[in-house]
DNA sequence: GAACAAAAACCAACCGGTTGGTACTTTCTT
DNA sequence: AAGAAAGTACCAACCGGTTGGTTTTTGTTC
């Protein structure tokens, strides 16, 4: 590629306009974040951002998918995957989720979340794309624990489905718990809770939550 | 009293106003609901509405109380409170929650949680008074946490306060799932995983195979 | 020199907030 | 008890700044 390095960044707008999208909109919601706003933190242009994105209601479906499939590729690579039990991988993904909550309050929120709870009524667009994907995610944790059911010949009156959306909606009320009281702290007891829940669901009693592991091979 | 009942309606502009903001916040978010959505709603003008708040900041604030005041009376005399039992009173909350849920989606919905979500960062005095009311509502779930606790004798390593804000965070996050998937079904699956929880640390109940450990007074 | 990407200037609609005035109630005075 | 005075509740029109979005112009790559 005869690549000329004359201009810091050219093609790469798309990219940060969505890497900023996420920030932003992050921090201050959906409809508070303008495109103004976007643009600026990308370094960016509003003429780029029109050229990539029909309509700031397209950027939040773009940013969606993009958040989504960042988040999928730092789960489906994380080393608790190898765990052979399923029910620890169950638990490990809690104990990932808790490891994640160390950062900065925007940072570790679901864009997902955010944007549906401003959005689902007037934006059907971006409530579809949020929904797809937090089931999409959903159904990432429901295979453990369809493995962890089976592994434990466990018979419920609930499903693998109802408890994997119930690990979101614990995160999802967590974030806003933890923006509420502006730190990570609740939302870190949050998860030792739904941590003992799914203890005692496979294992039948509560064990202390491990410390995020180191990765074994 | 000569009160003349010529105007339909003077002298409470402003209980209007709260209860449309309650309704119009609910629905499309804080930033996205302009005041004159709010005026319309109620049926009053701009002029009313500067006149009883010098500020939509400040209108989010005094709703934010509004709403609180309404939570507060429904719960406090809610028939479950009259369960002698403690542990009876605490699934009875999650019962009466679950229960609330039939309406439309922008009735049973969290006003602060809408609003944190939205303003934690931008808006200081929103997030204060939606922290405030929230935590006041879990201290209220944690008096009867804390009296089930004792009444079980158990000893634990969480304490009544943190399981009190976990279902808070469960019901935030389960109104997060209601507004993705358009409706309230996946929030009723969220309390009853919520209810299996608490009546397994209480009750021990529906417990799996391995016997665990008896909590010994 | 096509074709595409990015910048800059621009715009109509809209938003939170203000103004100055009117209707209604209460309180004070007599 | 009448009525003036004061205070409160409300209204309609308006304002300056901002917003999402467009159009025109410049630059880059092949």
């Amino acid at each position: 590629m005869t690549t000329s390095t004359k201009t810091r960044s050219y093609g790469e707008a798309r990219g940060r306009l969505l890497d900023a999208a996420l920030h932003v909109i992050r921090s201050r919601g959906y409809a508070a974040a303008t495109v103004d706003d976007i643009c600026r933190e990308a370094g960016v242009t509003k003429g780029a951002f029109f050229h990539h994105f029909k309509s700031k209601e397209d950027l939040a479906v773009a940013a969606a998918a993009h958040f989504a499939s960042f988040a999928d590729a730092i789960f489906s690579a994380a080393p608790y995957r190898a765990l052979p039990d399923p029910v620890d991988r169950v638990l490990g993904y809690v104990a990932l989720r808790k490891a994640i909550l160390m950062g900065e309050l925007p940072e570790f929120t679901c864009l997902l979340g955010t944007m549906v709870q401003e959005a689902y009524e007037t934006h059907p667009v971006i409530r579809e794309a949020c929904d797809r994907y937090i089931s999409e995610h959903a159904a990432f944790v429901e295979q453990d624990i369809a493995a962890a059911m089976a592994a434990r010949g466990i018979e419920s009156d609930w499903s693998a489905g109802s408890l994997a959306l119930y690990t979101q909606a614990v995160l999802q009320g967590a974030f806003i718990l933890a923006k509420a009281k502006h730190g990570p702290a609740v939302a870190a007891d949050c998860l030792d809770h739904l941590h003992r829940y799914l203890d005692l669901l496979f294992n039948g009693q509560a064990r202390p939550a491990p410390a995020p592991l180191e990765g074994p091979p």
